[in-house]
DNA sequence: CCGCAGCGATAAAATCTGCTCATGGCAATT
DNA sequence: AATTGCCATGAGCAGATTTTATCGCTGCGG
């Protein structure tokens, strides 16, 4: 089966709308013959005459009524195509595929996201969540995202972004006696002999606060193995153990304490992509950038926090 | 602006169904180079990357995202125009312009319509009718239908199609004194001194008695003129008159008398078409033809007509 | 009636497009 | 390390599309 060209719909649309072959091949820039010969050649293709040329205009046949509103369509499709793909270059449309672990959803990423939305309304981002940055790296890696934000990936051969650094706090309730130390900071030795509020098995911050403790020369004993990165917060304000957390993911009504680990504990995050970006992520990245660099994911003013809850279902669509 | 090609779109669709080039290769019998050529093409013309080539499989980019459903879309009116242009060629489909004056969409063409709506119930037509031969010929000359059923058109370049010949009757009421002839027909000067039943100025009927009225050597005083072929015959019945009808549109039904003039004036009818006719148009006259062949327009079988309301408004889809 | 304008078809030449074959580079698997 | 899987790129060729030139037909106006 021939199918037919764009050009030759193209030519048997304006030859209906205008009623001749010569003001059509004026319109379109093509002489007269090559129109001529190009629908012969669509008829060939659909079986039978679409025109009737009379000595002073041109007639559509039955064929021809029938077929015209199916190649004015796929006409039509064609240019939604070509907008939908100017829209996505020029970013005022398009869907961005973003991964990122849990953290950074509940940290950097909504006033990222809402600066993103209020400059790009028509772009939708789809964001897909990680509990580990292991994990993360191997999505990104299978062709899951177009887009990671996280810790910097190891052995990485792809373009990566460095972000900036997200700072760690201890969390405490506002009693314990550690709470009100004029420094605002502590040693982790110094909490070497409790129960922490710890993370479940597969959370990435589980092996962090691990390997901190280990090199602070102690094993932390877990009072509990929070499933939620938000709810870690919460749990030690409330009295069940220290917690160590990125420190912007803490919300700002918050009635436990804050306090600086010293030494300071501190993670790099970047932006990564398998390959030499298409221009939606890069813009998106660019912008990622701009804000964390403007509001660095360190310690909390309190004004600046939003009030959370706890982390969107993975792969739910947070714009639009 | 460049247009995509039909089967660039075919090559972008059959990538992410196979998720893969060589895949895609196979299926649309091409090599895998013509494809990535083509998918380069494609890019280039839509002003961005659609896929992401990773090492075993591909995946689409936001702006590949945003374009395939619209290369879908194409490619399924691609499809659908296909199989309308199939579907008109193959009599199942399409729409028929037919043009006729008033008597003959009273007379012959009812039944044929009927015969042709059940073989072809796909096959739509749209009549337009004209009170005069010459209205008819001059409409047909200007491109108005797709075919013309009418009086042998005068100095016509086209393919003409005779289908036989028309009757005409002389309608009286049942008490005239004329009326139970045992001959069954009557000379047309026997009636020179009656007023008759004629047709509006701008009716070729109107002509046609008119003619024969003076070979016959005299000049028809008209009672009354009807505008709707139709009513003639009714009226003459009800006694405003003799009038002079093609036979085969007068009511089965009718109390009125018919007989035969003497001499027999017949009218030659005949499809006709401007140039040499596309497919379906080609089998519509055939069918005329073969129906009219089978039941000539003659004097009625009285079972064999079917009642009759009057002509149908111009333009009207009379099927479906 | 004739000349001219309007209009689409056709042929030949020029130019463009789409495909194949050959090959290279990279990643994954054995 | 060798092999396989996979896409990209370049060169060449055949076919498709367009342009230029011309012809034939119809309609219009003088």
């Amino acid at each position: 089966m021939a199918i037919p060209t764009f050009r030759q719909l193209e030519y048997l649309v304006t030859v209906v709308d205008t009623g001749s072959f010569t003001r059509a091949a004026e319109q379109l820039h093509v002489t007269q013959p090559a129109l001529s010969h190009q629908m012969r050649a669509l008829e060939s293709t659909v079986g039978g005459p679409l025109l009737e040329r009379l000595p002073r205009s041109v007639r559509l046949t039955p064929m021809g009524r029938a077929v015209l509103p199916h190649a004015r369509a796929a006409l039509a499709e064609a240019e939604r195509l070509h907008t939908v793909a100017q829209r996505t270059a020029g970013l005022e449309g398009g869907e961005l595929e973003v991964a990122t672990v849990y953290s950074v959803s509940l940290g950097i990423l909504p006033p990222v996201l809402r600066g993103w939305r209020r400059r790009h309304p028509g772009v939708r981002i789809r964001l897909r969540e990680y509990p580990h940055a292991d994990r993360l790296q191997a999505a990104m890696a299978s062709g899951r995202a177009d887009l990671a934000i996280g810790p910097a990936p190891t052995a990485w051969e792809g373009p990566i972004r460095e972000l900036g650094v997200e700072e760690f706090a201890i969390v405490l309730p506002a009693d314990d006696p550690l709470a009100d130390r004029p420094s605002g900071s502590v040693a982790l030795i110094d909490l070497a002999d409790r129960t922490w509020v710890h993370y479940a098995a597969d959370n990435g911050l589980a092996d962090l606060l691990d390997h901190v403790c280990a090199q602070a020369g102690f094993r932390p004993q877990a009072a509990i193995r929070a499933e939620q990165t938000a709810a870690a917060p919460l749990l030690a304000a409330a009295g069940l153990g220290p917690t160590l957390v990125p420190a912007n993911i803490v919300p700002p009504h918050f009635d436990g304490v804050l306090l600086r680990p010293d030494p300071p504990i501190r993670r790099t995050l970047t932006a990564y992509t398998r390959t030499r970006p298409d221009p939606l992520t890069v813009a998106f990245a660019d912008h990622l950038a701009d804000q964390v660099r403007a509001n660095p994911a360190g310690f909390p003013a309190a004004a600046t926090l939003p009030a959370r809850t706890d982390a969107p279902a993975r792969g739910q669509n947070l714009l639009r």
